[in-house]
DNA sequence: AACAGACCCTGAGGGC
DNA sequence: TGCCCTCAGGGTCTGT
């Protein structure tokens, strides 16, 4: 499922392979995924449009388009292929076609999402752009910062870090390893950690993030390649997916924190019962 | 207000 | 073999 390093991948390998190229004719066969404009408005406002720029911001993708801003979200299984004649695949939602190519957007459970804007529009405070909050790297997320937004949360930090809105960029997987390296319970709640724990959390998400995208970025070859990235990353992770602690042995549990899938090793990991 | 849980969707994997 | 059930997950919506 790509978190932030498996878009920022995604990023770099579209800039290599779509910009300058121009849009003859779109077809939609899911428009679910199309959020705030009909399937015949996307198709229409999309056709004689020219790439200028990919960017990013959390995990949303941003297109840069002559006249308009498309804003994609790949939840756990979206993916972009550059295509030339095959046959079009079942889960291929959306395509681009260009004159010698095209760019399909491919989604087995068609969770993701796209967003249609003109550039004139102030993309960064209207959704979903204005939701995401600062990534660990933005120098704007310092332990004062991610404190003040948490202290007063009666929720499980895991919850609190998966949250968007507070700090962009961690999804599951990494949410995981980033408690793990803090020694920090994923049910501890949010208002008893202090302002120190902060600065690791934020410290060990860089890491973490970096890590994983230096590993994507290296290998980066094809459009398939977030699946490389997870499957290389794999091997560096510390808890998630693990049987047994590498720091000291002992059986790594799995539990549900938020609903979601949580390995946590509790020898290792504290949970604090009071401010300390 | 703040939190918990359902929901969207498909494929994989287990049980029988 | 094949059917049914459960589970996975990011973000949004609804209910408490």
């Amino acid at each position: 499922m790509p978190e932030l390093p498996e878009v920022e991948t995604v990023r770099n390998t579209l800039k290599l392979n779509i910009l300058n190229k121009k849009i003859n004719d779109v077809k939609v066969y899911y428009s679910n995924i199309i959020q705030n404009v009909s399937k015949e408005e996307f198709i229409n406002k999309l056709k004689d449009q020219t790439f200028i720029d990919v960017l990013r911001k959390g995990k949303h993708l941003i297109f840069v388009l002559d006249d308009y801003y498309l804003i994609g979200h790949m939840r756990m299984e979206g993916k972009y292929f550059l295509m030339h004649d095959e046959e079009i695949n079942k889960h291929d939602h959306i395509i681009f076609e260009f004159e010698d190519s095209n760019l399909r957007y491919n989604d087995t459970r068609k969770f993701g999402t796209m967003h249609l804007y003109s550039r004139k529009d102030d993309i960064y405070n209207i959704n979903p752009l204005n939701k995401v909050g600062y990534e660990p790297f933005d120098e704007l997320m310092t332990k004062e910062y991610l404190f003040s937004k948490i202290n007063k949360s009666t929720k499980a930090i895991k919850v609190v870090l998966l949250d968007q809105t507070i700090i962009s960029g961690l999804g599951n997987i990494y949410v995981d390893e980033v408690l793990f390296m803090s020694g920090l319970h994923p049910e501890t709640k949010a208002n008893l950690i202090d302002v120190n724990k902060c600065y690791e959390l934020i410290e060990n998400s860089k890491i973490v993030l970096n890590k994983a995208i230096k590993l994507g970025g290296t290998t980066i070859r094809s459009f398939q390649s977030s699946h490389d990235i997870s499957g290389r990353f794999q091997n560096e992770l510390l808890v998630h997916t693990k049987e047994f602690c590498p720091n000291c042995n002992l059986k790594i549990k799995k539990i549900r924190v938020g609903g979601r899938g949580t390995y946590v090793c509790e020898n290792c990991q504290k949970i604090y019962l009071q401010k300390n």
